[in-house]
DNA sequence: CATTATGTTCTCAAAATGTTCTCATTCTGA
DNA sequence: TCAGAATGAGAACATTTTGAGAACATAATG
């Protein structure tokens, strides 16, 4: 009734399946659809949801006809942060997420000391890490042999590579992952790390 | 009652959980939940809590409804959409930032019609997409020649290849990026696109 | 036009959630 | 030590939310 209503979980779940059905076919879903969408039987309770919906201003539908409803403005519950992760997608059926795991969280990636470089070169290309990436790095000053690093060589240079020990630690090893590309070995004294290599993207 | 009374820790605890179950959720959180996320198990107790906090101003109830909680005094806002984006990281000096583009804004990877695929196999290996690795998809029904599209065939089966037509268009190619597979060619009306490959992500 | 599919409205329930209570137990400061 | 505060469990009840399905009206279809 009330146009400013919170919406509650099935009719949050039901604006879901419209929007994402609008998405992959175009057409809005009908009654029957929405149903089997969020899980139930009736299309009566289907259109109590499409009418609450419409109540509330984020829909609207062309009485009567078939597939005629309408999209009026943006989610406000979609979560930002989060996207669905899904496994398979279908036709026609409601999305297949993976069990379990049903949302995929980025704020991993944006912890309070974290900070991203964009990769130049193609000294880590075998470990899928291309000229042009960008890799999120969490601030840290030690490493674990194998960890990916950034690193600073003398206080000048800063470098991704991967990092190991050698010498029982009076040397360390900074190993790219590029067989045309040799890795380079340095007194520990010269080294300091910089950062961790936690995640990694890339923008097509 | 009074509402200059301090929380007690529980009462702190409560209303952290439910800050953070907003942020999350974007919804509040119930009286289950939030029992579950303090780590009791009564309902009546966690009401106890939001009486309190009411009481005290913190937040305020939509009586009886559910998830009618909303939080009333400012709570610290984050902006966790971006992060600093680096071109030098050198010693001790403050760090370096990109000029003209200091800050990497993760937003375009959150738009409505945007999806997550886990990718398995190598399929994609020399375009840097790796096994386990996740990609970001635009939900579109259609795509360019290059483009590298989540494909439905014979409304089945779903792969991630690069797309193009071929045959003036009665017939598209879905080429791998891997040497050590072929490419494969279906008649048009066999393949249907999904979305359009538009970033990519990975976690260590 | 006849038939089927779809949207709409309705009633009857069941399940989930919020609310209020009582009864204990643990903690804290005078 | 003791009284009061804080905490926890869970029963009991009220209200909201959700679900099924019948019945009918209208749209789509051939």
């Amino acid at each position: 009734m009330n146009a400013s209503q919170q919406l509650t979980d099935k009719q949050r779940l039901t604006l879901d399946f419209i929007e994402r059905y609008i998405a992959t076919h175009t057409v809005s879903p009908k009654l029957q659809e929405i149903a089997e969408g969020i899980g139930i039987r009736s299309r009566g309770v289907a259109h109590r949801y499409i009418q609450a919906l419409t109540d509330t201003g984020f829909i609207e539908t062309d009485s009567g006809k078939h597939r005629g409803i309408r999209l009026l403005k943006p989610n406000p519950y979609r979560d930002e942060s989060t996207l669905p992760l899904l496994g398979k997608i279908a036709a026609g059926k409601p999305i297949e997420a993976i069990p379990g795991e049903d949302q995929l969280d980025l704020r991993d990636f944006f912890g309070r000391n974290n900070f991203a470089v964009r990769v130049q070169g193609d000294s880590m290309i075998e470990a899928g890490i291309m000229d042009g990436d960008t890799v999120i790095i969490e601030f840290r000053e030690t490493a674990n042999d194998g960890d990916i690093v950034v690193a600073l060589i003398d206080e000048t240079e800063t470098t991704l590579k991967r990092f190991k020990r050698s010498h029982r630690g009076r040397y360390i090893k900074l190993i790219p992952a590029n067989k045309d590309m040799e890795e380079m070995i340095y007194e520990a004294s010269r080294v300091r790390i910089q950062g961790v290599l936690i995640g990694q993207l890339r923008k097509y």
